[in-house]
RNA sequence: GCCGCGUUGGUCAAGGGGUUAAGACGCCUCCCUUUCACGGAGGAAUCACGGGUUCGAAUCCCGUACGUGGUACCA
């Protein structure tokens, strides 16, 4: 067998949402898992459709998935270049070669003409009618027209497409990875667009040239490709590539809560659908990303691997090395998958525990920055990581657990305390301030022995100061233990804190 | 409408002729903790429906329903 090669062929629109990204992922794990090459390369075909800065974004998305292409437009490699716009002339060629071959034709139907058919055809049972052998020959096109005619329409410069002429009663068939063998009756496909009357192919013709081009031995996409899986078997067919052609899988599509998952899912359910924030130069909309709500790229990796894959066994938790040596396209689910934001939190939550605090240090610091909090001591956050990160589900937590031990508390939750808050208590606190000053080494135990003995002492139970004591320090009712924060924050604070929360009792 | 693909708890799913039909998320109860989490122990909840084949069907076959995708000079 070959090198496995295999690609991911996005059209830089503007976005790349979960179906996206867990495209990329499958073909990236099934290539690395067979020692193959990963391949990026743009499908920026449609003119109208493309948006400024969109393939930037696409790679920037990657890159912060730790998915690194073999090939692509920005790396370059052997088959360069890797953009469509740039292959423009090309696909001409195999167009040419169809029409020269009888398998495709000249259409110069205008916009208007289509129209036409399509509303004259129009009825109850078909709605919407295709530009089909039932019509081609009523329609202006090389078929119907004698080669005299085309030859001066062809002079006189007329815009014309080259169409596929669906062969009639013929039945195609071919295994997907995912789904068995599937097949298509040719009579009910319509005559595709090959090539655009401003010179670029569609879909259709690019894909089939590219993969063959670019030596393409598996292609895996999503399942709304399926329909027009028969055109481009066909193509493989007719351009004599039929020995080159790849093995196909389609891969099931990440359903929202209803249909298939768009942008406005996100913004209607209030989750993110893309990878990275994007926003649109043309409308300046933006739509948040997975990595701007605080997911670790680990977690959204494993999380959309899982959805619509399982190796078997009971695993969910999976690095992007282990999913590469478990990954196998077979065990790939063939329905689509409802997206479960809960669930996803539930994975960050997962990955934020399991990383140890050198991989998290850093997104730690750009959070309380970003909140207005410097770290001047790296060993003294770590430490703060290390105790609060089991309590962080999205990065940005770590503002509200981790910030305590930086800043004091600027509101304190006096409701939780007031009912119960009596003069007995203020003189607890008063003395037990008084004993921490004495403290001669500043260790937990001691911290909590004062504490503990004071109380005793005063015959007051520990369990009516303790929540107290926490409002002080924390402002609220969160947070890891107490006596583990005052000897964090030191002795100075923990008093400062107390004695200025006192007054506001 | 037509064509394709699908259907195991609310969600993700294992299981592919004989199982008490795994597990996870979420939900509920309890324990731990006099905070919030983490952790631990339990609980409720599922094979879309109808026919076949078979001693036996969630599993195989056929229908129906439902869902979803396609039906563009978009990808």
């Amino acid at each position: 067998m070959s090198k496995v090669r295999v690609r991911f062929a996005p059209s830089p629109t503007g976005g790349l949402h979960l179906g996206g990204v867990r495209t990329v992922l499958f073909n990236y794990l099934f290539a690395k898992k067979h020692g193959g090459d990963f391949i990026v390369r743009i499908e920026d075909t449609d003119q109208t459709r493309f948006v400024d800065g969109a393939e930037q974004y696409i790679f920037d998305c990657l890159k912060w998935c730790g998915i690194e292409p073999d090939e692509s437009p920005v790396k370059g490699g052997p088959y360069a270049p890797y953009r469509q716009s740039e292959r423009k002339e090309s696909y001409r060629k195999y167009a040419e070669q169809l029409v020269k071959d009888s398998f495709a034709y000249y259409a110069f139907d205008t916009k208007e003409e289509l129209e036409k058919m399509r509303e004259e055809c129009k009825t109850a049972e078909n709605p919407s009618p295709q530009y089909d052998h039932h019509v081609r020959s009523k329609m202006k096109n090389s078929l119907s027209l004698t080669s005299a005619e085309v030859k001066s329409l062809l002079d006189e410069n007329t815009p014309y497409v080259i169409r596929l002429k669906m062969p009639e009663n013929e039945v195609i068939s071919f295994t997907d990875m995912i789904r068995g063998e599937i097949s298509f009756e040719t009579s009910l496909v319509d005559d595709k667009v090959l090539l655009k009357a401003d010179g670029m192919p569609t879909y259709h013709l690019a894909v089939v040239a590219d993969d063959y081009t670019m030596k393409i031995t598996h292609a895996f996409r999503g399942e709304e490709w399926l329909p027009s899986a028969p055109v481009h078997l066909l193509l493989w067919k007719y351009l004599g590539w039929e020995k080159e052609m790849p093995e196909w899988a389609h891969l099931p599509l990440i359903m929202g809560p209803n249909g298939k998952l768009s942008k406005r899912d996100g913004a209607k359910f209030g989750f993110p659908v893309f990878a990275m924030n994007w926003s649109d130069p043309r409308t300046n909309e933006l739509t948040e990303g997975f990595k701007e709500k605080g997911f670790l790229p680990e977690a959204f990796i494993n999380l959309l691997a899982v959805l619509g894959w399982n190796d078997g066994t009971e695993q969910e938790l999976y690095s992007m090395e282990e999913l590469i040596k478990h990954f196998s396209m077979d065990r790939v689910h063939v329905a689509g998958a409802k997206f479960d934001y809960e669930k996803a939190k539930w994975f960050n939550h997962e990955w934020i525990k399991k990383l140890n605090v050198e991989g998290l240090r850093l997104n730690v610091i750009e959070q309380l920055s970003s909140a207005g909090i410097t770290v001047a001591d790296e060993t003294f956050l770590d430490k703060v990581i290390e105790l609060v990160k089991d309590r962080c589900t999205l990065l940005p937590d770590f503002v509200q657990h981790a910030g305590l031990f930086f800043k004091t508390p600027e509101a304190l939750d006096t409701e939780a305390v007031k009912p119960k808050w009596n003069e007995e208590k203020v003189k607890f606190f008063e003395e037990y301030c008084q004993s921490l000053e004495k403290i001669s080494s500043w260790e937990l135990l001691e911290i909590e022995n004062v504490f503990k003995s004071l109380a005793t002492e005063k015959n007051i139970k520990p369990g009516e100061l303790q929540l107290p004591l926490r409002i002080m320090l924390v402002g609220g009712k969160f947070g890891p233990a107490v006596f583990q924060i005052a000897e964090l924050i030191g002795k100075e604070e923990t008093i400062k804190r107390i004695k200025t929360a006192i007054q506001q009792f």
